[in-house]
DNA sequence: ACAATTATTGAACGTTGTTTAAAAATAAAG
DNA sequence: CTTTATTTTTAAACAACGTTCAATAATTGT
């Protein structure tokens, strides 16, 4: 077949197939990403695919590895031990909460998988994804402050970031599946959130 | 006249089509289940299947319904109203805890589905997953008991319930897909988990 | 025993992810 | 500029998937 394609770097047509992607993922999902829909979008016929990436799962991976790297790249601006350890925390949390509200299918996906592989580049141990992710690991960090400062009831600070973390994990995903949830409701549910998680946190004078 | 045994014979094909789902399950996850390997487990041809059930959607429906139900079921026996409130929360999520980490597949798709039909069963109205399955409504009553007793700190019951359970959920979710986590450690995220929730959960007496 | 009903099959359709030999387009070499 | 080597792209095929449907086998009602 007489073709007039002009030619394009490699990396150009890599970006072309990971936009592709994510305009169908932002139309369907991941559920309704399929390659012939990526070749589709950009004219191309579905081997191409397999020049620019080992499978789809690669492509999967990176779109969801940048959204995730978006996500984390929302809280980085949080400034490190300037404010009170409740305040860095729920700077941090509302931050991270409202950035992954607006890629709610990368989120779901980069944490709920179980690929190893996908998760490498957030757990700096390979003792187990829970243990030891950045936010987690930062989020330990501050909870030691503040029970050094004796502001915190003593406790483990790695585990209580843990559960910490899940729990706000989990209020996240609940919203992203809930879906429509609206805005002012979000709010009230991120406010007690925090109420109950800091009172808990919190040492008590009696 | 032989209709009851017709009507035994069609719900001994249904048990077994779901039987083999449930071994597929078992083995490879929803992920990896296909009528086709229902059918060539239980020595049918794959069309067999449309004759019990509308579709696949409906065989991973009632196996995950049942899921449910099981891990519902093993809260049942926890009494009401005869212990202290956090006595009968921590007794109630600890055993759907475990009953969830028996039935992990099961849990993680009815939990994770945003198909209502699958809710439909759980969720007594219509506005929103989260705002009233029936463990939800239960944990709402409870913590209603413990601030009018005094014991809980002044708070909206249901928001609070929602927060408690998102949570709890958040961790069960993270043990399921983290996977392979030891008992010990199992046992010492949930003690820390109950910790700092009663903790944020007491009134204090300042 | 015959007719009516129901259960089951086998083949087909349109998907999907992925592989591979061939073709086309480009770069390098003479 | 032509020829060769290399890289990019395609078309076709494979196996597996969910699902449908006409045809067949089995069972039931009369």
């Amino acid at each position: 077949m007489g073709r007039k394609r002009q030619f394009l770097k490699q990396e150009e047509i890599k970006a072309n197939i990971l936009n592709a992607a994510r305009k169908v993922v932002a139309e369907e999902g991941f559920q309704g990403l399929s390659i012939r829909k990526i070749t589709r979008l950009i004219d191309y016929s579905p081997g191409i695919v397999y020049h620019y990436f080992r499978d789809k799962e690669e492509i999967i991976e990176a779109i969801v590895n940048e959204g995730y790297e978006r996500i984390l790249a929302s809280i980085a601006s949080v400034p490190r031990n300037e404010t009170q350890p409740e305040t860095e925390i729920k700077e941090v949390f509302t931050k991270y909460l409202k950035a992954a509200l607006k890629a709610p299918e990368e989120y779901k996906t980069f944490l709920l998988s179980e690929n190893p592989s996908i998760l490498a580049k957030t757990s700096l141990l390979t003792k187990g994804i829970m243990q030891r992710s950045r936010t987690l690991q930062a989020l330990g960090e501050v909870i030691q402050r503040g029970v050094e400062l004796g502001k915190f009831t003593p406790c483990d600070p790695e585990l209580t970031a843990q559960i910490i973390w899940t729990s706000v994990f989990g209020l996240i995903i609940k919203i992203i599946i809930e879906g429509n949830i609206p805005e002012e409701q979000i709010e009230r549910l991120v406010e007690q959130e925090f109420k109950l998680l800091f009172n808990g946190l919190l040492a008590r004078k009696e």
